[in-house]
DNA sequence: CCTTAAACATACGTTTTAGTATGTTTAATT
DNA sequence: AATTAAACATACTAAAACGTATGTTTAAGG
């Protein structure tokens, strides 16, 4: 019973470090050498615990990465209840960012790197990237919506386009800030997004 | 003088095939070999005509892509004179979306693709992406401020902000266009933008 | 305690790629 | 026409990576 806790904990110490390359260095730049230097076992330990690259990578963003966003995105947005829902929202895209690590502004955000690097050429990963997001533009629908039905947002707002321009928006910049210095793209996207939400809100 | 023109159109060959394929599979996953597979070329001529792939890689984004944004997106945001703005802005942003071909929709923009893929890891090609979006940015941010000046946009927008967030948005959505089959997203997009702009159209 | 299997480590074979070095052809110059 | 240099092609080297095969250690179970 104590082996399989092992297991458990050295497969982890992999996919964690092998988040952080991918993050870091892209998926397609990391080796496996690399990751296992990171871990300071061997090769071997690597093709016991895994098939290749590619199963690490699905576990990966099926773990680490989505809940990431789960933990960060998602479930900030779901307990609306007795809370403003513009302000709710202003807060989890605009407020969040202001609070980035270094690392966070300039590597930008895992699950949009994954998508632009290979998210047309490999359809395992894109399945798995496709219902992160789906979940997430889901749930930002649902949230807005409850924002009209409680008249804190105009009826002229179709929440799932408002939604997917949110997260569009979030995740682009997330890219661009990615060759920039400074934050100045960051504060100019928030003041961009309040002048949107507010435009929208009663 | 025959031998110069020669030369500079198997540079331009290899220079495109290059595009391709770093479009289709990214940089990072595309090989010299690869390249001078689709030009039916050697390595012989490769190495002849450039020192490695990054020098490709940099002349690339120097030549095509600036192209592509310069004649797809700059360009046509310059020559707003008789033109009502928000309706300039809206044509280039979310018209032209709609007549994207497969490949485009597929393979996201070049530029975000490469951002995203070696944004942080490559200072060369971070300045050279970087200049390109300030001039993208600029660009824009000079349009929406006619705008304001012409009365067609509120006085209340600040213009690099509003610049900004479109093209964000629309990086972010191409990007994460690659990981669906259909037009949902752009539609969506496409209704979510058009809602921005009428509210701050005046 | 002894067996056995899991958890690794080490070593190796194969393939791929970058880059070089050298050969050959073509075209410009004298 | 002969020379020369550019425009390629071919062959090769070295390094790195993937994946495997086999060894060794550790821990669980009878």
């Amino acid at each position: 019973m104590q082996q399989d806790l092992k297991s458990k904990k050295t497969q982890d110490l992999i996919l964690n470090k092998s988040f952080e390359l991918f993050y870091r260095k892209g998926f397609n730049k990391t080796t496996i050498p690399d990751i296992m230097k990171e871990t300071s076992l061997s090769k071997g330990a690597f093709y016991h615990h895994f098939k290749n690259k590619k199963e690490v990578g699905k576990k990966v963003i099926n773990g680490i990465i989505t809940n990431r966003i789960l933990n960060g995105f998602i479930n900030p947005l779901m307990d609306y209840k007795n809370k403003n829902i513009p302000e709710l929202i202003l807060n989890v895209f605009t407020e969040r960012i202001k609070h980035f690590s270094e690392n966070e502004k300039l590597q930008g955000c895992p699950a949009n790197n994954l998508i632009n690097e290979i998210g047309c050429n490999e359809s395992e990963f894109r399945v798995l990237l496709r219902s992160l997001m789906d979940n997430w533009i889901d749930v930002l629908s649902k949230t807005i919506t409850e924002g009209v039905k409680a008249k804190q947002i105009s009826k002229n707002v179709n929440p799932k386009a408002l939604a997917i321009c949110l997260i569009g928006s979030f995740e682009g910049i997330r890219g661009i800030r990615k060759i920039y210095d400074n934050d100045e793209l960051f504060n100019n996207y928030v003041l961009g997004i309040r002048t949107y939400i507010v435009n929208i809100s009663i």
